[in-house]
DNA sequence: TTGACAAATAGACATTCGTCGATATGATTA
DNA sequence: TAATCATATCGACGAATGTCTATTTGTCAA
């Protein structure tokens, strides 16, 4: 048998344990659609300022927001495009026999 | 501000907590597309037999293998469907603005 | 240049998690 | 019935995780 890693499984483990806490969830769906800095984030929160900056941290690691820096701010956005193509990575390896995997693998293939 | 738990950010959060391991995707991966027995999945796996029960358990929990007692074997299958579901939902929880969520959610939708 | 603000980092702490060996439970076979 | 096999559960242990307060770093303004 042959013995080397899955890429494939190891992606598909970093984005599900990025994804794998509330806390997370909540600041993806804040700057889901716009925009925000991490006091912006922190106010609409429950958790302290560098709490939500290790969250950050975490989902930056994992590709899941942008970070553009401006003066002594910093804005971070969701990356949704990473978002459909985890997912969609997600659902060819465990789900390949489900139609709408075909469909999403052609919405997604360049 | 209304304070009230979001049960789509909970469910998301519990499929991405059940994803959250590499062990627990090599067994899904193992039974993705067949029946397998416990001894089976541990044969194939590096781990002990009570660790696959025990991810087994957390599958099951989250509604990710379907289980077939048979005698005094018991088989798992990967249940694809319900990974597309949680999929989808992540899809348009966290890309609502990419077409490819578009195109999931029209073929998700009963 | 000094003071104030934004964000990141460090260190500590409690909790959760993955793993194991040992054991219990339940079903088949001799 | 007794022995065997398949699976689940228990209890323990170390590692990883989420959170906090305190502090540092970097940027702007008075």
């Amino acid at each position: 048998m042959t013995k080397h890693t899955d890429l494939n499984l190891i992606d598909a483990v970093a984005f599900a344990k990025a994804m794998a806490d509330q806390t997370r969830q909540q600041i993806m769906k804040l700057c889901c659609c716009t925009r925000l800095t991490v006091s912006e984030i922190t106010e609409k929160m429950a958790v302290s300022q560098p709490t939500v900056s290790h969250h950050l941290a975490i989902l930056r690691d994992a590709g899941l927001v942008t970070i553009e820096p401006e003066g002594r701010e910093t804005y971070y956005t969701l990356n949704q495009e990473r978002v459909t193509a985890c997912c969609g990575q997600i659902m060819l390896i465990f789900a390949p026999e489900e139609k709408v995997t075909e469909t999403v693998s052609r919405a997604l293939m360049p």
